[in-house]
RNA sequence: GGAGGGGUACCAAAGCGGUCAAAUGGGGCGGGCUGUAAACCCGUUGACUUCGGUCUUCGAAGGUUCGAAUCCUUCCCCCUCCA
């Protein structure tokens, strides 16, 4: 079997190919052109579409160029309420800052610098928005039947759920099949990878292409990783894990991972790091906390870098052992009006999301503490004399969040 | 188009004139145990508060009433069955 898609079985990824043996012969070729398209809803791409950037990483590793497609095009589709003028430019402009945006994320984690093999970036709105509704009928829509379009998952569970689907999301897997098209004719590009939610997607590009040019293409679509504790990855506990580290930071990334869950350890170390298989094995039989700070700084250190990853690994060693006087935590200064008022202004202050409210309730639970000491009087002021020598004073809310306040 | 059922807090789901800031479960948060894990146990889960209370919430807007999530009217949305 090809190289590449023996790793890709190895590590977890592989859920179903339309057709591994010539996929796999094409591969042995040379380099060939492989794409994954993303979502830009949002801001910023979370954990739920690391697996595809690990796919997009093992083609380059492997020496296959990979097509990034930003879906500014079905994305725009996706929301109906688009008829309002002013709103519908003011969609344009946020989906344009999300692609660009999102397309950053993405450098940050693939080799951009040698030409072979870094990264096309497309936007399928360019190809979109031009269709012309009689032609694209003709030439496309001549090629599926509703027979078959009724036979896939995502529609079948819409319908067997006797929940409705608009003719609009029907035919986004038109659309869809219609951009790998694009793609085996604009740029040669002969596969398309997706989790297995877009098979159903996938399999039409292929059948497109076949019908529409006889040429060959090839879907792979990954497993869909559920945590142990049988959430879907990225919508974890407490919202998303964003890969933007303004919207989530470098340390509670690295938090994220150290904090996985034992059992989901081993596989995610294979997933999502590019340490060796062979390596793999022999951590596996260390210590599991150990373990888990390996993943936690592999995967920091991809998106973020090795020096911020250490960064956040000594800030975790000093929030929950060794130094306890929080002198290496992430600093906060604050405005001199904090002293000599209310901790519960200061904290509301830190953390913006918490109301008043659920910080009074926080003290009475014993969830505050300054200078490790637990706070039980909501009414405790902060005053110069909680500052130590070295002039901060240490924070914690809850057991997992430190902070050193400066003035 | 006709006939029924329904929209309740983060989600699911009870309540069906005052005792309702709203049962219960899940999730979240805090605490305990531990390994920053899981499981388990306890507490908590609208906002503001001088801790006495005050204000806002049960699809939307009106109305009845001393008093409404609960009754009436109109509107919006979802579902089921028939055509």
């Amino acid at each position: 079997m090809n190289e590449f898609l023996k790793e890709f079985k190895n590590r977890g990824y592989f859920y179903q190919c339309t057709d591994e043996k010539s996929l796999s012969k094409k591969l042995n070729e040379g380099s060939i052109k492989g794409y994954i398209g993303f979502d830009c809803t949002a801001q910023s791409l979370h954990i739920g579409s690391l697996l595809q950037i690990m796919c997009l990483r093992l083609m380059q590793k492997h020496g296959h160029k990979p097509i990034v497609l930003l879906g500014g095009g079905t994305t725009r589709i996706g929301d109906p309420s688009g008829k309002d003028k002013t709103r519908k430019i003011l969609d344009e402009v946020e989906i344009e800052k999300n692609i660009r945006s999102i397309e950053k994320i993405l450098k940050k984690f693939l080799e951009v610098e040698d030409k072979k093999i870094s990264p096309i970036f497309v936007n399928n709105y360019s190809w979109l928005k031009n269709l012309n509704y009689i032609s694209f009928l003709r030439d496309i829509g001549k090629h599926f039947t509703i027979n078959k379009m009724l036979s896939f998952d995502s529609v079948k569970t819409r319908l067997e759920r006797e929940q409705s689907l608009s003719y609009m999301e029907f035919n986004y897997m038109i659309l869809q099949a219609y951009d790998f098209l694009e793609l085996n004719k604009k740029e040669n590009c002969l596969l398309q990878i997706g989790g297995s939610d877009q098979w159903g997607n996938i399999v039409n590009g292929v059948e497109l292409i076949k019908r529409h040019s006889s040429n060959e293409a090839y879907g792979l679509t990954t497993e869909l990783i559920t945590l142990a504790s049988g959430v879907k990855m990225g919508k974890t506990e407490s919202g998303a894990i964003w890969l933007d580290k303004e919207l989530f930071s470098v340390f509670d990334y690295w938090q994220f991972w150290r904090n996985i869950d034992d059992r989901d350890v081993l596989r995610f170390l294979k997933m999502f790091t590019d340490l060796k298989l062979s390596e793999i094995e022999n951590i596996s039989t260390q210590d599991i906390n150990k373990q888990k700070i390996i993943l936690a700084n592999e995967a920091t250190s991809m998106l973020h870098g090795a020096e911020e990853a250490t960064k956040a690994e000594i800030i975790a060693k000093n929030s929950f052992s060794g130094d306890t006087s929080g002198e290496h935590l992430p600093s906060i200064k604050i405005d001199k009006s904090y002293i000599n008022n209310d901790i519960i202004n200061l904290i509301s202050k830190i953390e913006k999301t918490l109301s008043k409210s659920e910080i009074r309730r926080l003290v009475k639970s014993k969830g505050i503490k300054i200078n490790n000491e637990i706070i039980s009087d909501e009414k405790f002021e902060i005053s110069k004399k909680l500052l130590n020598k070295k002039n901060f004073i240490k924070l914690s809310i809850g057991k997992k969040k430190h902070y050193k306040i400066e003035v």
